[in-house]
DNA sequence: GACTGATCATAA
DNA sequence: TTATGATCAGTC
């Protein structure tokens, strides 16, 4: 699939894949259906990519750098509210003094986000779960001055060296959570004193009841 | 049953 | 190791 040149484009695309099984576009594709997502946890995410052109590959960036949209997919339940939380990035533990807000890693990727809802519950097999239709989706002011208060709150725990102190609880539509391979993953963070230490990576993920809204928001307005 | 910490695969 | 794509699953 080549690159989308136009975000009605990218759009038309999306609306093109709605309502299909996993299995079906996985097969257009000439794509295998894992048995689950277990070991293949980033399986629908990639599969959605590739059928609208996202150009694979592992670059910190936008996935549509030209059209400034980022691609989630997120699974939802029989009533369209999110089973998971929304991984946005890497949380930056050194060399963050001076980037503020506005020129956060995070906000550049919820500048514009096309949500691609999908089935999501265990129960239903991997292949057979439907793809929904897609929501074109910009932070409100609203959305914007909550999302930048979390950041602020938790990047101050980061610049101040109290890594240690995070944990999930923190923040009301944002959150930091262990993101690497497993418990051992290690990268640079700073102390209280300024010192460079080994910690956990962490990332920013959204919370279920902020996308929960953006998907709520789409239904009213359709 | 929800939540948070833990985990899986792959590329460069 | 960092970055992409995320979901798993034990514990509360």
């Amino acid at each position: 699939m080549t690159v989308p040149h136009s975000e009605q484009e990218l759009l038309d695309r999306a609306k093109a894949i709605a309502g299909l099984k996993l299995a079906e576009l996985a097969q257009s594709l000439k794509l295998n259906v894992p048995p689950d997502l277990k070991r293949d946890k980033g399986w629908v995410g990639t599969l959605i990519e590739r059928a609208l052109g996202a150009d694979a590959g592992s670059k910190p960036e936008q996935d549509f750098p030209h059209l400034g949209i980022e691609l989630k997919t997120i699974p939802i339940n029989g009533e369209g509210y999110p089973l998971e939380t929304t991984f946005v990035s890497l949380a930056p533990l050194i060399r963050n003094s001076g980037i503020d807000w506005r020129h956060s890693h995070l906000r550049a990727k919820l500048s514009k986000v096309l949500w691609i809802p999908v089935q999501g519950e265990r129960s239903i097999p991997l292949g057979e779960r439907y793809i929904g239709s897609p929501i074109l989706w910009q932070p409100d002011p609203l959305q914007e001055a909550q999302l930048q208060r979390d950041w602020e709150e938790l990047m101050d725990y980061i610049v101040l060296g109290k890594v240690g102190q995070i944990h999930a609880g923190i923040g009301e539509v944002l959150q930091l959570r262990p993101k690497g391979a497993n418990r051992r993953a290690r990268t640079k963070a700073v102390d209280e004193r300024g010192r460079i230490i080994d910690a956990l990576p962490l990332g920013f993920y959204l919370r279920k009841n902020f996308t929960a809204r953006i998907l709520q928001n789409f239904l009213q307005n359709r």
